[in-house]
DNA sequence: GATCCGTGGGC
DNA sequence: TGCCCAAGGAT
């Protein structure tokens, strides 16, 4: 299975600036975080504009957050940039400014959990670790598993899968991006390209048939006139402006009272919005907490 | 462990 | 037309 997928992916790997031989720990550190649960196609322009403006982890530290805010776009879940943010900012003052190298190191910063912080230790430094994403999860899931999809949240069984395929770490990084890249592209949730897969010879869920998914249905989250599409409208208003925004402009940004009260309150409880005396409100010039 | 957190494209 | 999904993390 490992010579099939490392070839297939020789031949198919997107070229992505992430991936170029001129990339850095920092920049491939920025593509993770803004690659979380946002299509590659997206991040494409929104990464080079951060890396050409803050090619350093101390050239965005030395930023407000709010700018940082405002340069993720319409990307989505705002909370990464104020991560990324502080997380440059602990790369300055632990790391004398040098994204960390090791797992143990990179976990601890703030937005970097157990997924980011393999694929930055492996994509950027070469580490033997595994890699469990959306992707990995769902081909192992039927290439080893059998099953259509992999369970809701990570398992012990699928740690050890993943753990017992990897290979020497000469190759662990190589196999780990080419396993993502076959679940991109081949091997997807929706409508997988069996026909064209370099393991379905071997794939246990399509050599039982490819049964259809026995667990609970996977619920989808509801978006209209929810407290996220709210918050969404409120920030994307103050993302527009570099003067502090008068509330009754935000206002008009949401009908429903009590509702956007509440969601602006959330805004500045988690730090994506910062207050003003005069009923004014603008993206956060200090880090809040 | 279940919920919450944005956004837009594809089918 | 809605519904599903996209390199998750924090609480």
């Amino acid at each position: 299975m490992h010579a099939a997928v490392l070839s297939w992916y020789a031949a198919n790997a997107r070229e992505l600036p992430w991936r170029a031989p001129d990339r850095t720990p920092w920049g491939v550190l920025v593509s993770e975080i803004m690659l979380q649960q946002t299509p590659v196609v997206r991040v494409q322009p929104v990464w080079h504009e951060w890396l050409r403006r803050w090619p350093r982890p101390a050239d965005l530290a030395a930023e407000a957050p709010g700018e940082a805010i405002r340069a993720w776009g319409r990307l989505g879940y705002p909370r990464r940039a104020l991560r990324l943010h502080a997380a440059a900012t602990a790369i300055v003052e632990r790391h004398d400014g040098a994204v960390p190298a090791t797992y143990d190191e990179l976990i601890e910063l703030p937005g970097i959990g157990d997924y980011t912080a393999a694929a930055v230790a492996s994509f950027a430094f070469g580490a033997r670790h595994p890699v469990l994403d959306t992707n990995v999860r769902r081909v192992l899931a039927r290439a080893v598993a059998g099953t259509q999809y992999p369970p809701t949240a990570p398992t012990a069984a699928e740690r050890r899968r993943a753990e017992e395929l990897l290979p020497d770490e000469q190759t662990a990084p190589t196999w780990a991006v080419a396993v993502m890249e076959l679940g991109a592209l081949i091997c997807t949730a929706k409508t997988p390209r069996c026909g064209t897969c370099p393991i379905a010879t071997v794939c246990a869920w399509r050599l039982a048939g490819s049964p259809p998914d026995d667990g609970p249905p996977r619920r989808g989250q509801p978006w209209h006139g929810t407290d996220r599409q709210a918050r969404g409208r409120l920030l994307a208003v103050l993302r527009e402006s570099t003067d502090p925004v008068p509330k009754h402009q935000l206002d008009t940004a949401w009908p429903e009272s009590i509702q956007r009260e509440r969601a602006l309150d959330a805004l500045v409880a988690d730090g994506l919005v910062e207050p003003l005396d005069g009923d004014l409100f603008r993206l956060p010039t200090t880090t809040a907490n």
